[in-house]
DNA sequence: GACTGGCACTCTTATTGCCAGAGTGCTAAC
DNA sequence: GTTAGCACTCTGGCAATAAGAGTGCCAGTC
């Protein structure tokens, strides 16, 4: 009875604090829910509630706030997300069904998560290193100039165009797509670097190629290592900054810091999280992410999947007294009608 | 005599306002500058430049700041830019020649922009309308799919995915590239959507292609034109957000409405304004703009060209006291860079 | 033993009044 | 045309006061 109480008083205050972001007193938590005690019998239950670290008060005399463990707990017993109602889940049919390509997808996915979570929303494209080589393309452009594209069954494509001072030659370009192709093709991103080394090995060994190609050769399997490797690095869309702005007022909490830190792909990755592990939605309260100056912010992310295998994440980011039960069912919501899109593609 | 010194006060308020951020008074003024007159000759002065709207006064017992027709002068008296240090080139350069591709230019100009400013910088991709179609290549992916993939001369790449429930042929779609290639290869993005049609209806007149083969090049056809038309609008990125936050303590410019004009793409386009007109280099002062909510801020521009014919803007935007002198050199001295590397690439 | 009412205490926030400082505009003199 | 002097105005900061909100604790009740 009393355990149960006082969940429930925690409870009351982040419902509330999220409300007014203003601390919560204890008449106003009787009044404003139904807790059948009077204010005293409140008052102790938070001064055991602060002496467990889950809520604190800014001063003597102001009502409560949560601290990140209190949101921690308040979220936690959020178990089961609330569904999104079913105009929500057509809007954001109709949204995203609307999209022409994988960049496409991505930033409409990003400005709906910002419009409908009123927060910062960030988008990982489908992680090379969990994506297949579909396909390998050496499209000559002029006598000294290619360009090779490699095609991710993601969706991702990239390209790169190679210089050579040897004159292109159609045929050897044919024999050289060929080879690479069942080298690389349908295995996955990160094997590549050591299969092509196997190749090139093969290639000198057995002198496959005639010495006046080797030079385009090589320049053309270490145009394809630097991209595999240089475009290993996750590529991450930031949208709704202005949302930040939003919060400005009525916090401590000073925007250029969070904006600073969001401007780095290297930080907004590591929020992100590693894609992989078994939880899909997963939520990170103030200090529970080490990133310098987001202290005060939270992180709400989901993977989403291209055919059951999760490829990256998407999530908002925002102040810690935000609405984490809005923000978790979009999130969740979107990550699964991504995945579907993604899959049906 | 007299018109020079107003124009001299005018010059020293600006300067000394971009510097501090605080109104000037008269006082200040002389002791700051050699202007060889006594505080009540600048009051008198002041007092014209304040009738004739150049400059203006929070109120009684303040300073004057400028008037966006104050800056509008100072501004159109640096006619000569002040060029960069050899230092900031020599970074410049380096900084831009380690790119890889288009996307490695476009972000690192992003880059060094808001870095060199410390604004907010705009770049715009390479505008597809003023450019052509290099070729044009249809990858069959799978018996049901294709991948379209336009290759523009400016170094963008555009790809779609086709589907289509004809099983894909690959001399048909060998056929049907040769006769693509040759009709949009090489010509303006803008003629496409005619060359087009006009393509289509020659097949259909000449019965070109066999019946059960007229869905797909038809699909084709048409994923094409919606590529085209749907990618002509421009790309552009932002960066440097954060910058913005710098100037939110000392001015009652809010940052809120800036952001969320600033996320708006067409409002950035608007922004660097039309690109090909004769001035390269064009600065636009608060109301000159008419963008709602960035009545406070300037934005520098210009347009990068590659080989010298101009193909899109990049700038800065950054409150109205910003350091005109320093954005305008920088910015013209990144375009010019960007325009090289372009060309040579 | 859990709950409640009451009360003293503390701390913040808003309001007011006041004073010093900064800067102007004007006038009269050079 | 320029300058010195002076009265005037407005802001910004500071202190004192008053009001309000909320707590902690104690004694009493069920």
């Amino acid at each position: 009875m009393l355990e149960e109480r006082r969940l429930a008083v925690l409870q009351a205050i982040v419902t509330d604090y999220v409300a007014t972001h203003e601390p919560v007193g204890s008449k106003g938590l009787v009044d404003r829910h139904q807790l059948g005690v009077s204010p005293a019998t409140i008052r102790n239950d938070m001064a055991s509630l602060e002496e467990e670290g889950y809520i604190t008060a800014p001063h003597t005399s102001a009502g409560r706030i949560p601290t990140d463990l209190g949101y921690r707990m308040f979220v936690d017993q959020i178990s089961q997300v609330k569904p999104l109602s079913v105009a929500e889940r057509k809007g954001i049919d109709r949204f995203l069904s609307d999209a022409v390509d994988l960049d496409d997808i991505m930033s409409r996915t990003l400005r709906l998560l910002a419009q409908l979570t009123k927060q910062v929303a960030v988008v990982q494209y489908p992680s090379l290193s969990r994506s297949h080589v579909r396909r390998i393309e050496l499209i000559p452009l002029n006598e000294h100039r290619l360009m090779i594209m490699l095609i991710v069954d993601s969706g991702r494509v990239e390209q790169r165009i190679v210089e050579c001072s040897v004159t292109i030659n159609e045929d050897l370009l044919a024999d050289l797509r060929d080879r690479l192709s069942t080298a690389i093709a349908d295995q996955p991103f990160s094997s590549v670097p050591q299969r092509l080394d196997d190749l090139e090995s093969t290639f000198s060994m057995e002198s496959t190629f005639r010495t006046e190609n080797r030079p385009l050769v090589r320049a053309v399997i270490a145009a394809i290592l630097e991209t595999v490797t240089a475009k290993l690095d996750e590529r991450v869309m930031l949208g709704g900054a202005s949302n930040l702005a939003r919060y400005n007022e009525d916090f401590p909490m000073t925007i250029q810091p969070v904006l600073e830190a969001l401007e780095e792909q290297v930080v907004l990755l590591r929020l992100l999280g590693e894609v992989g592990t078994e939880t899909k939605l997963s939520v990170r309260i103030g200090h529970e992410n080490e990133v310098e100056g987001l202290s005060s912010t939270s992180i709400v992310s989901s993977h989403y999947a291209k055919e059951s295998t999760p490829v990256a994440s998407l999530g908002v980011i925002g102040p810690t007294n935000m609405d984490y039960a809005n923000s978790m069912s979009t999130v969740q919501a979107v990550a699964q009608y991504v995945s579907r899109f993604l899959s049906d593609k």
